[in-house]
RNA sequence: AGAGUCCGCCGGACAGUCGCCGUUUCAGCUUCGCUGAAAGGGAGGAAAGUCCGGGCUCCGCAGGGCAGGGUGCCAGGUAACGCCUGGGGGGCGCGAGCCUACGGAAAGUGCAGCAGAGAGUAGACCGCCUAAGCGGACCGGUUUUCGGACCGGACCGCCGGUAAGGGUGAAAGGGUGCGGUAAGAGCGCACCGCGUGGGUGGUAACACGCCACGGCACGGUAAACCCCACCUGGAGCAAGACCAAAUAGGGAUCCAUUGGCGUGGCCCACGCUGGAUCCGGGUAGGUUGCUUGAGGCCUGUGGUGACGCAGGUCCUAGAUGAAUGGCUGUCCACGACAGAACCCGGCUUACAGGCGGACUCUCACC
RNA sequence: CGGUGUGUAGCGCAGCCUGGUAGCGCACUUCCUUCGGGAGGAAGGGGUCGGAGGUUCGAAUCCUCUCACACCGA
């Protein structure tokens, strides 16, 4: 239960971590709303990094919200999740939806995304 | 009780639990640092729009002139302002109050479509007038050499007069009344308005039921050019500084010392010394700037007020792919607009609802 | 975050500085031409000038506020 946390080593830092995983994603979870990409990485942890373009979700408020929302919601299934580098990116409307809602959408898309990666897993990764 | 005006304030609360970001202290590993524990802190009245003004930083030590830009009743406040306060003029409202880009059109230039006679040194379309001048025709009278002549009256036309009235227009060159006249007209007069000079009050804008003079000649537009007064160098924290990495005192062509560059549009002055273009190569970030400030609160004091001064007291976000949140429960008025990114002072725009104070009008009762 | 620019007919653009008539090309409708279509020719329709307020007699144009969209800066 130590592992809910969700320190700076859990999340993507740089340009080059993203362009990596904007270059070579092999899982991608996708919605009306949402769009996550994702690739293996050879650490330990799944890390998290966010695009939420000021383009789809117009005002700052609803932004943040949806942010923080996506980090809770990782944080809670930290321990579930392979060790991937994870980009989510917001789509239109994202910011139109309550609380509710986006945990709801949220969680199903983690648990898709743990479905994709362990099936992609299993195979061997041709390097 | 109803209607309304102004000013100030608040912007869900509490508890549990799981997280995030700084600060301070302690402990461990022990070079920076990392980990753990405790304490305390963690979005707004607009954080927004970026419309102004500053601080700060670099460009050249920020210097002169021109151009350009801005502001525009007066006085004060302020670091400064296009902001605020007080006052004046104008407009709206019964009132409390509210609104106000409000210098100059007798320095000059320009503009005003259509309509209309005329649109800026005015103008005669309709109408009004026929006194003076010319012409025509009629009536009456006198006279006659029977052709006519003269006198008077009224009519028409011309030449004219007239800006009172109609009509056009956004706008037609003071208003009302009386006199005057052929009809009219500031043509004359009275009052109102206006202008000029003076006087009085006020720091001033300005005001005056003050005095004298002028018949009046100054139309609108300056958010058209412009004139006057005042202000104004350019960029912006992705500014800038430091560290690390990489590379490079790489190659080619052209121009050249009255040149070129130095972040503003030009010139001067000043500083530096080759410059421009193309090809090739490389790109990785970190630290700092970063929050104590024209700061908040309280008391006293000066001022009508904005605000100033003195003393006391408090430390109150500082992230950097970017923290300030999720869930559960309880309560109520069932929660609007909306999220710091260098920092302040304003303005403007968005906003569910609630609280307090001062005041105005109407109605009823005492 | 900071700094710029653009909104005019279905589409792409003029007109704005210097205020009175909103125009051009493509597209659309009708007609001519053709056996028919295309091309060509002729005629025609269509615009709250992004929105609100102000200045002016009069605003697409000048001024202020506001809303969208696009671009630039590590």
């Amino acid at each position: 239960m130590t592992s809910f946390g969700f320190p700076r080593f859990s999340r993507l830092l740089n340009a080059g971590d993203y362009r990596q995983v904007f270059n070579g994603a092999k899982i991608k979870v996708s919605d009306k709303h949402l769009l996550i990409l994702a690739s293996p990485n050879p650490l330990s942890r799944p890390r998290l990094g966010l695009v939420i373009a000021k383009k789809n979700i117009r005002l700052a408020v609803h932004r943040n919200r949806v942010k923080r929302l996506v980090r809770e919601t990782f944080r809670q299934q930290d321990p579930a999740l392979p060790p991937l580098d994870i980009v989510v990116l917001a789509r239109r409307g994202l910011g139109e939806l309550d609380n509710q809602a986006l945990h709801q959408l949220l969680n199903s898309s983690w648990k898709r995304l743990v479905k994709y990666s362990r099936r992609h897993l299993d195979r061997p990764t041709p390097t």
